[in-house]
DNA sequence: TAAAAGCAAGAGCACTGCTCTCGTTTCGGT
DNA sequence: ACCGAAACGAGAGCAGTGCTCTTGCTTTTA
């Protein structure tokens, strides 16, 4: 029998998914209905409740799947380089993989990046997967501090404490300095990415991808040479 | 007489924005009610729409009022400093201004650099006003160029007119590895900022402000030394 | 086979933005 | 000083939202 009642409710549960990242894509995080995801599919509003207890809970499902692709999208695009101390070449990859992630599918960049919805907090299922991608980010310092490099970052005393911590949790042995290069790596990536998404670049450049590639490349000149 | 329905018409306009400002900053801008605004102003929803034609458009308004708030904290922040030739400082300070005035009010910034509320277009009247902070870092890289100071950062061509395009525009004489010098700084701060107040530095460091101030003081000493 | 659990439907609540109509009040021109 | 026009606030109403509760039906479990 495999469970009939079982096999619906999975099937209804991707279908529920599909129909809302559509929604999501369409129209943004924002305007996100519950009503329309049981009007396209076929059901009264009530029964999604059935599936999702809320229409945050949903939302952070999406979320969850959206950080799962993009650390998915990034782990291939580093992992694509065969030599593994071009760090430069690591760099743009993967900066490149998230901008274009990001240009392909904004409702989903937003999604992760924009405001919190209204009044969403996210929960703690969110955390996993949030660092897949910034786990490549890491692995990227970490292979640089491997293969010898040292960097030069002032790294103050308030940090020290929160560094430690950091290489505990996760197990990277990277020192001090070479974290803060990371650090100043991952905010100027999202900055330069989010700067342009949400329309701050509307009035200073036409072609902000060639200043994308060129602030990756200031970036790799100074950080990962 | 002075016009006591215009008087009227300027005081309910004022208290609808104190009154709309002040949800904002205790609900997020996503949560922003007319009815709401309408109720504490004693009045009926549907009056409202005799002051503002929508819901975007009193957005827009609180938009653009905030940022000629931001615009004239972050003046403010950077004029302090009675030694102009002082970079450093006046990078310190202007990126400080903007991290602190973020975190006095969250949803303010929110606002501006978060998710463009759901299916809201920045209309032309934000431009203006939104140019008001950056003009403070133009000034920035501008007065370094005239101090003598030379940048060595890499322009690509595709971003040769763009760069050529906004010195016309903005009547700034500042050669492209200087702006692009700007650019890389602008992308790292509000990274830096966006990454703190989107809740993306959660798990990863307890005293984001430590590593607000090592990340200026890293683009102080490699940007504005 | 009977009880238990899971399910979809429907009605309903309290909201939302926005529109339209209807009397009233204020203003500008004669 | 008057009178038409314009501006105004109130109120009802429309279409939509998230969410809850009850009611019957179906599948699963014991």
């Amino acid at each position: 029998m495999a469970g009939k009642r079982e096999r619906v409710r999975a099937e209804n549960t991707a279908e529920i998914l599909r129909l809302a990242r559509a929604q999501v894509e369409r129209d943004g995080a924002g305007n996100l209905s519950l009503r329309e995801v049981a009007r396209d599919l076929g059901m009264v509003s009530s029964a999604i409740y059935r599936y999702f207890a809320s229409r945050d809970e949903l939302l952070t499902r999406l979320i969850i799947d959206s950080y799962d692709r993009l650390g998915a999208i990034v782990e291939a695009a580093d992992s694509a380089l065969s030599s593994r101390d071009d760090f430069r070449g690591r760099w743009r990859a993967m900066s490149h993989s998230i901008r274009n992630w990001a240009l392909e599918s904004p409702a989903e960049y937003t999604l992760l990046f924009g405001t919190p919805v209204p009044g969403y907090a996210a929960p703690q299922d969110t955390i996993g997967p949030a660092s897949r991608y910034t786990n490549v980010l890491v692995g990227l310092v970490l292979d640089m501090e491997a293969a010898g490099h040292t960097a030069s970052e002032v790294v103050p005393a308030a940090l020290r404490r929160d560094f430690a911590a950091l290489r505990q949790r996760l197990a990277v042995p990277a020192n001090d300095a070479m974290l803060m290069r990371g650090m100043v790596a991952w905010a100027n990536l999202m900055g330069a990415i989010s700067l342009e998404l949400f329309g701050h670049l509307h009035n200073v450049v036409d072609t902000p991808g060639a200043l994308f590639d060129a602030i990756v490349e200031v970036q790799a000149e100074r950080l990962f040479a």
